[in-house]
RNA sequence: GCGGGUGUAGUUCAAUGGUAGAACGGCAGCCUUCCAAGCUGCACACGAGGGUUCGAUUCCCUUCACCCGCUCCA
């Protein structure tokens, strides 16, 4: 236990990253993008390894989540579609945010969510120092809550105006004399920051969706690239519903890059403004439509009996056993593909962290080594994904927007409906048209239209009618990659015979996502029967996995440089592959990556040892 | 976007107002009977642009990128 990630120094976070940056430019599992142009903030590229690492996880993925199930089918979208899908999905509205800024603080805060705020405004014309040849003619304003003393805002001001100046270095600031006071009273006044006090600048956008524009003839319509890969997936869902034979409860999978201005791209690729995601949205029937089927709709707590187990779906789960289902099915994926429990964190969000589409969002959280420490010293974690509840919120506001119809005909409610007493029936009913009018009136409709709109959609259920809600697990490949990296990265010191002590890099990815599942090599380079036997080795194994051949060197180099690669198994072609002890020839060495251990195999059985191993 | 720091070979570092060295790594060859051995040779760098200067990798400015702290993170 002297050579895991986990027992590396806990403040080494920054190191430790400096570290794992350096080896991913040197192995080729990352660059810079655009490096030879000095690069470009926010972007990266993988180079042969980490191209390999990212298609595993994302075959991976694929596997578990569209070609091992039957409820889950695949869907490749564009990257820009009708501007009016971001309207439905209020992106145009959240991501293209009025921001203003405190001139003080330099902090940023969204226009309509200041908070309001009473007290007594100060204002000035400017400044000016009678040290030095300074003079300022901005205005600046704070405000004075009550209970504070005039001459806090005093300082405030004095600071507004020496930011920046010599005055501010010598901390002759204090000495600014400030022209033109007023003072006036404020009463709920949303023009200043609710933690300095200063006066926010004037409202402007601040948008974090890429544009561009379509068409090559002037004036070209505007457009813009994904944020997110989701609303793809609810635009077409009638499509794949209509074409893939799916009925609720079902889900349609994508993987695609997404596209976010990111206000400070930082930790490596953790937030980057181009990437990818992979997304399933989970499409179900709502609880009233569960009821009337079967009877009752499952409490979550009631599923997945032991705990550790991820039960199989029934037809009475509602929204919360779903919901607690994919995040069992998304946590195993994990652990699946070697992420330790340990290094994972369930977080709940609560209720006021939720998105205004969301009724439960639970993120899972991967502890990078960048990751802040809470105050048992424990790593936090970041977002690997996010498995949210979203009602049938969007596929809502897409009815709304697009004006077709989203909903489905299920047959099972239609018959199921007339078998049940009036009482049931009505109370059915009741819920729904509450719910859809909660989502309605929250959607911009007036109290009338929503009671009309409600009760037309809650008058579909005896027909079989309704709209699906859905369940989201949405990842994010590359900080998964990143994951993956800083999970495998492992040192390990060695002191040889002269004393000298060297530290060799070891990347213990799961076999399932490493990037080169064996290396290949003759034990010695010179001798040309090894060389022979070591190719044919090679190509016996191609066809199945990814195999890399290696003759460079000595063999420890060679296991060294697989090491740092992450590979699994080295094989190796010796002379008693040869013959030269008979009862062990045509069998090879096999070696273990992450203790060195050996064992021979076959060379007949050699393929059939390997494949369940990487797999 | 703000503040601080850093940019020299693939990586980690050094030196210098007169255009740069090392270690490791890489490549080629020799050698090598299992964990970065050795020998020989080769290739590879002053982030970019501008200014000062006879001359700039070095000083100044701008810009870009990276790191840290804020901010942002639907």
């Amino acid at each position: 236990m002297n050579d895991t990630t986990n027992n590396l120094p806990a403040s080494s976070g920054a190191a430790l990253m400096e570290k794992i940056v350096s080896l991913c430019k040197r192995r080729g599992f990352i660059y810079p993008s655009s490096e030879i142009y000095g690069g470009i903030n926010g972007f990266w590229d993988y180079g042969p390894l980490g191209s390999e690492l990212k298609r595993n996880v994302k075959e991976l993925w694929w596997r578990d989540m569209v070609l091992e199930r039957d409820d889950v089918v695949g869907l490749e979208a564009t990257i820009i579609m009708h501007p009016k899908i971001w309207k439905a999905s209020g992106h145009v509205d959240t991501f293209a945010d009025m921001m203003r800024e405190c001139p003080l603080t330099k902090k940023r805060v969204r226009a309509d969510q200041v908070e309001p705020q009473s007290g007594v405004i100060y204002r000035w014309s400017g400044a000016e120092s009678h040290a030095s040849p300074f003079k300022c003619e901005k205005p600046f304003a704070v405000l004075l809550r009550k209970g504070e003393h005039p001459d806090t805002a005093r300082k405030k001001a004095r600071e507004y105006y020496a930011h920046g100046t010599i005055d501010a270095e010598t901390g002759r600031w204090k000495d600014l004399e400030l022209t033109g006071e007023t003072t006036a009273t404020a009463a709920d006044s949303v023009d200043f920051h609710p933690e300095s006090g200063a006066q926010l600048t004037e409202a402007r956008p601040f948008n974090l969706m890429f544009k561009t524009f379509v068409g090559a003839s002037e004036p070209a319509e505007e457009a813009y690239l994904r944020p997110e890969t989701a609303q793809a997936i609810f635009t077409q869902f009638k499509n794949v519903l209509e074409t893939s034979r799916q009925r609720t409860p079902f889900g349609i999978a994508q993987i695609g890059k997404a596209f976010r201005n990111e206000v400070t791209p930082r930790n490596y690729t953790f937030r980057s403004r181009e990437f990818e995601q992979m997304e399933v949205e989970f499409f179900i029937k709502p609880d009233e439509v569960v009821e009337a089927i079967s009877g009752k709709v499952a409490r979550a707590s009631e599923i997945s009996n032991p705990p550790s187990a991820i039960a199989n779906p029934r037809s009475d789960w509602g929204w919360e056993a779903w919901h607690k289902y994919w995040v069992e099915e998304r946590i195993a994926f994990y652990e699946g593909i070697g992420l330790p429990r340990h290094s994972l964190v369930e977080y709940w969000q609560k209720a006021e962290e939720l998105a205004h589409y969301a009724r439960a969002t639970v993120d899972i959280l991967y502890r990078f080594p960048f990751s802040k420490r809470n105050d048992g010293g424990e790593l936090m974690g970041e977002e690997l994904e996010g498995i949210a509840a979203r009602s049938d919120f969007d596929l809502s506001q897409h009815e709304r927007h697009s004006g077709k119809p989203m909903g489905v005909f299920d047959e099972d409610l239609r018959a199921a409906w007339t078998a049940l007493p009036k009482e049931k029936q009505d109370a059915l009913w009741k819920r729904y048209y509450e719910n859809r009018k909660k989502y309605l009136v929250k959607a911009g409709a007036t109290g009338d239209e929503a009671h009309k709109e409600a009760t037309e959609d809650a008058n579909g259920l005896p027909k079989g009618q309704y709209i699906p809600h859905v369940i989201e697990p949405s990842a994010g490949v590359d900080r998964l990659i990143l994951a993956l990296i800083c999970n495998a990265y492992s040192e390990v010191t060695e002191t040889d015979e002269k004393g000298r002590s060297e530290t060799r890099v070891i990347l213990k990815f799961h076999p399932r996502v490493a990037p080169i599942k064996a290396g290949v090599m003759p034990l010695l380079k010179n001798k040309p029967a090894l060389v022979k036997k070591a190719m044919e080795i090679r190509d016996l194994l191609r066809p199945w996995i990814n195999v890399f051949y290696d003759d460079g060197g000595s063999i420890g180099r060679r296991y060294a440089r697989q090491d740092e690669a992450g590979t699994p198994f080295c094989v190796t072609v010796d002379f008693e592959t040869l013959g030269e002890k008979p009862e062990l020839l045509d069998t090879v060495t096999v070696r273990h990556r992450d203790d060195g251990r050996q064992e021979r195999v076959k060379i007949s059985e050699l393929l059939n040892w390997l494949m369940p191993r990487v797999r």
